[in-house]
DNA sequence: GAAGTCACG
DNA sequence: ACGTACGTGACTTCA
């Protein structure tokens, strides 16, 4: 049948099905289920039957690959299935609604559409037992759809009024910078367009002489370029700041409050649980992992994610450092292991190690060096990208990164088993079996197996700290509810959870987060969870 | 829709 | 000799 267009008599219908959806006797499975859970949601259907998800399965299977249902519909059952496109149109004005499409279509796209899931499953449920990733599927990914779906349906609030003025100030610098680099340049063009942007520094200031070109043959001009530019010429840093400015305005400050819902009067992420090679999140429509923090400016717009009312705060909880933990913990470096379980600054005390002196002893300078040497092992270091990244010529870094191994010499080894595993198997692992297949690891192309080279050690770091933080994640919603705290997860950003807390619940939750993240997985370094409190986002950290 | 750029962890 | 740090999503320009 048609579901009527009026809500309530949609719903009255709808509902008579909540104990199908309650059902511990008949599993529901689907494609995506967070999204169709959240459909249910709105008319006040809650899924509390067991789920099996097939894209999410597929995604453990090979998260490299798209999982949409069509190409694994031909994929795994050599069928095509009838397209949306075919049924409804392109995307765009001329798209129709889904209730405009003839009764019988309609039913023969829903139960195709079904029927596919149900047989993909079949496939899938072989695949995950065989890839060893059943359990990670069965005690992580899937209890983590319910607490997404909480989250998105949970959403954030924002302070317009605040974004409207900062708005108002925003661009009134652009406007006088975009003014003075006209000058500076001597004539008016597109800043926004690199490919004019681009001739007017190269060709007409003619700031260096062998400028930069990107892999179409263009002048680079993007950030890192103009930078080591800005000492000759002021135009540059003008630029630079006219760049930055404008971002903001144009992909938060103008942007976040487009994307507040008019029935709840917060922001709704949709984490896409699905896409990130490595295990991670994403989050998109709007994204809110990647909100400004780094520049004064930027901070501007964190303080506008506020708490919903005065009797409210948010609690910001990240992990330190959780990436260097795990390198330490799965390579045993014995002096890195060490530096954590004793408590120091990680930074610090690698400075110490690699320069040959007391903690005390350390300087911003090699303190700064040694952070970038500590990320720079993460992704995969070279010579180069280190020198790059610093102040240092390559001959400078590479003996830099000749000292660190020194240093913590069981950080080579593990890095040099973990390709050598890759070598032989075709995939490396997480902590929680999570695998990433890197097909190009034995590639005769020294560039291509390079990648995939740093994929092998960069993937079981990044993904185990994604396993752990899921982990979290499922723990405390599950005691959010059995405990009835009326504190709510609202963010996840990849180390960080954030949460609207009642102030009088606040003392007690900050300990059950802290202990719950802590202990989260037992590694051989202890995990350490920093919290911050505060009416707005900025103010947690 | 690709390319370039830049926001975050 | 060669090209180079890991993972994302959004915005603007331009063919």
């Amino acid at each position: 049948m048609v579901l009527p267009e009026d809500f309530n008599a949609c719903q009255s219908i709808v509902q008579q099905f909540q104990a199908f959806f309650d059902h511990p006797g008949i599993e529901k499975i689907g494609h995506n289920l967070k999204y169709d859970i959240k459909v249910l949601l709105k008319y006040g259907i809650k899924v509390t039957a067991p789920i099996y998800d097939t894209m999410i399965a597929h995604y453990l299977i090979n998260p490299d690959m798209r999982h949409n249902m069509d190409v694994l519909a031909e994929t795994y059952l050599q069928y095509r299935p009838q397209s949306i496109t075919e049924l409804i149109g392109k995307k765009g004005k001329n798209q129709r609604s889904m209730r405009e499409v003839p009764i019988a279509q309609q039913t023969e796209y829903a139960v195709e559409d079904a029927d596919i899931t149900f047989q993909l499953k079949q496939h899938f449920s072989q695949e995950l037992a065989s890839g060893g990733t059943q359990e990670l599927f069965d005690t992580v990914e899937l209890p983590l759809v319910p607490v997404l779906t909480a989250m998105e349906a949970e959403g954030i609030c924002l302070d317009t009024p605040f974004l409207n003025e900062l708005s108002i100030q925003l661009q009134t610098d652009i406007d006088a910078l975009e003014k003075g680099i006209f000058k500076q340049a001597g004539e008016t063009f597109n800043l926004a367009s690199p490919k004019q942007l681009g001739p007017i520094l190269f060709d007409k200031l003619k700031l260096v002489d062998k400028p930069k070109k990107t892999k179409t043959g263009q002048y680079s001009t993007a950030e890192d370029v103009l930078s080591y530019l800005a000492k000759d010429h002021p135009i540059v840093a003008n630029i630079l700041e006219w760049r930055s400015l404008q971002k903001l305005q144009n992909t938060y400050v103008t942007a976040l409050p487009q994307e507040i819902n008019p029935k709840t009067g917060r922001v709704h992420t949709v984490y896409n649980q699905a896409v990130a090679a490595t295990g991670r999140l994403s989050s998109n429509n709007p994204n809110l992992q990647n909100i400004p923090i780094r520049t004064p400016r930027g901070q501007e717009v964190r303080k506008a994610f506020i708490a919903k009312d005065a009797d409210h705060v948010l609690l910001a909880a990240d992990y330190s450092q959780i990436e260097l933990r795990i390198i330490a913990a799965l390579s045993k470096d014995p002096a890195m292991v060490s530096a954590f379980q004793e408590g120091q600054d990680i930074h610090t005390a690698t400075a110490a190690r690699v320069f040959g002196v007391a903690p005390d002893a350390v300087n911003r300078a090699q303190r700064s060096q040694a952070k970038t040497v500590n990320f720079g092992i993460i992704y995969g270091v070279s010579a180069f990208g280190l020198s790059q990244q610093t102040e240092l010529n390559r001959t400078e870094a590479k003996e830099l990164i000749d000292t660190y191994y020194a240093s913590y010499p069981q950080l080579r080894n593990y890095m040099s088993d973990q390709i050598h595993f890759a070598r032989e198997h075709g995939y490396v692992t997480t902590v929680l079996g999570r695998r990433r297949y890197l097909k190009d690891i034995n590639s005769q192309n020294a560039v291509v197996r390079g990648a995939a080279e740093r994929n092998a050690v960069n993937a079981p770091i990044q993904g185990s700290a994604a396993d752990i933080i899921k982990l979290a994640m499922i723990r405390l919603q599950h005691r959010i509810q059995e405990d009835g705290w009326r504190a709510k997860m609202l963010l996840q950003v990849h180390d960080e959870l954030v949460f609207e807390v009642p102030k009088d619940e606040l003392d007690d939750f900050q300990i059950l987060v802290k202990k719950e993240m802590e202990q989260a997985f037992t590694l051989d370094v202890p995990l350490e969870v920093d919290l911050g409190v505060g009416q707005n986002w900025l103010e947690a950290h």
